[in-house]
DNA sequence: CGGGCAATGTACCAACCAGTACATTGCCTG
DNA sequence: CAGGCAATGTACTGGTTGGTACATTGCCCG
């Protein structure tokens, strides 16, 4: 049953001025960004945004929030369980850049958010201690790859995922200048497979022990 | 002998202006910056913007371009010619790392930079493969250790270069949102050493031929 | 040493932009 | 079905901001 198009529609209205708040913040960033272009590529007007967000800086704060709440959501999806730890390892940082790769929105956010210098992100709760779950599933496949004697012991989950998320986020993140700067275009998808193949080998050679 | 402190210094107001530029830049982004606040910061008035630098996006090229110029300069410094392939390569992934930390302006222009999709950066003639000497310092080392038998034979000198800078450009670029994630500081001088080595282990460790 | 121009200062403007006062309308509930 | 309130629209404002018109001043060169 298809619901009928109402002309009020509280929910809707949120979630259409949340989505293309993320859509401008994340093109010209938080300064850069105008509530009045937000509003106009809404169904609705300006009005709305300071009735359910308060002000440019509320809606800023729920297009993050939402943001990474999104990208927990996706983390949850992956699952390893069933690979020897040395495929996992390589498995977990591939999809590591699959998923950076898809979410480019929600990397460009993160970086203007450092360039503000997460001030606005300490101001959310639901975000503290966020990177646990992900961190959780490399410590995992860690010590199994460690009990089985294939894994070196002296390196942390910690360490393993910032190696593997520095390679991901600046894939998306530095690709204008780096690519420039080197005449070669990281998002080609030409390049992708041997992008990908990447850091699985780095962090495949680094942690397996010799 | 010290220069006489002259009223009128054009070479003076014109670095002046260049250097408060950078910082203000740097702090708020492109759009966040304040042509009046830069101009209040400096001993002379807006106006002097306009007569040097045509205007705010112009100065904001001319900051970004000797950015780059003083970075160009800064890895001329570095010589590794006299150590082994092994030890010339953990020498370079770490020495990269120092100099980013070292850097953070240049490493936030950057990532404000990449917000804006490249659009300035292309503009200027003089950055064009600018990253040309960087890697072939790294191609230098990668071929002799090929040579010499201790490194594999399958990595380019682009693919180290692209691993190095992503590890090292996160750990500045992405410190308040990834710190904050996780409760971890990674700009903490108490880290820096583990930090420092770990690129230098993870690069090292993947092209080690075994 | 004085004319002329580079360099600088002051005061101002018009457009922009976040935010709001006030009116209105549709939907749900009793 | 009607009354009340959530939800929405319109029109406006005051401060901000990039940019400029016009005046002035100091330095260098002939």
């Amino acid at each position: 049953m298809v619901e009928p198009e109402r002309q009020r529609d509280a929910v809707r209205t949120r979630a259409e001025l949340l989505a293309v708040a993320t859509e401008v913040f994340s093109e010209s960033g938080y300064s850069g960004a105008r509530v009045d272009e937000i509003a106009e590529r809404t169904r609705t007007t300006k009005r709305m945004i300071y009735y359910y967000f308060g002000g440019k800086e509320g809606l800023y704060l729920a297009v993050l929030e939402e943001a990474y709440r999104g990208i927990r959501e996706a983390e949850r999806g992956l699952d390893v369980g069933e690979l020897g730890p040395l495929e996992a390892m390589r498995r977990l940082a591939e999809t590591t850049y699959d998923h950076h790769v898809a979410h480019q929105d929600f990397i460009r956010l993160v970086a203007i958010e450092n360039i503000h210098r997460g001030e606005h992100m300490r101001r959310i709760e639901s975000l503290r201690d966020l990177g646990q779950p992900a961190m959780s599933l490399v410590d995992e496949v860690l010590a199994r790859g460690r009990d089985e004697g294939v894994f070196r012991a002296d390196v942390e989950a910690f360490d393993v995922h910032l190696v593997i998320s520095a390679y991901c986020v600046f894939q998306v993140a530095n690709q204008y200048t780096f690519g420039h700067l080197f005449g070669r275009d990281l998002a080609a998808p030409e390049n992708a497979a041997h992008l990908r193949g990447l850091i699985g080998d780095v962090v495949v050679s680094w942690l397996t022990r010799r």
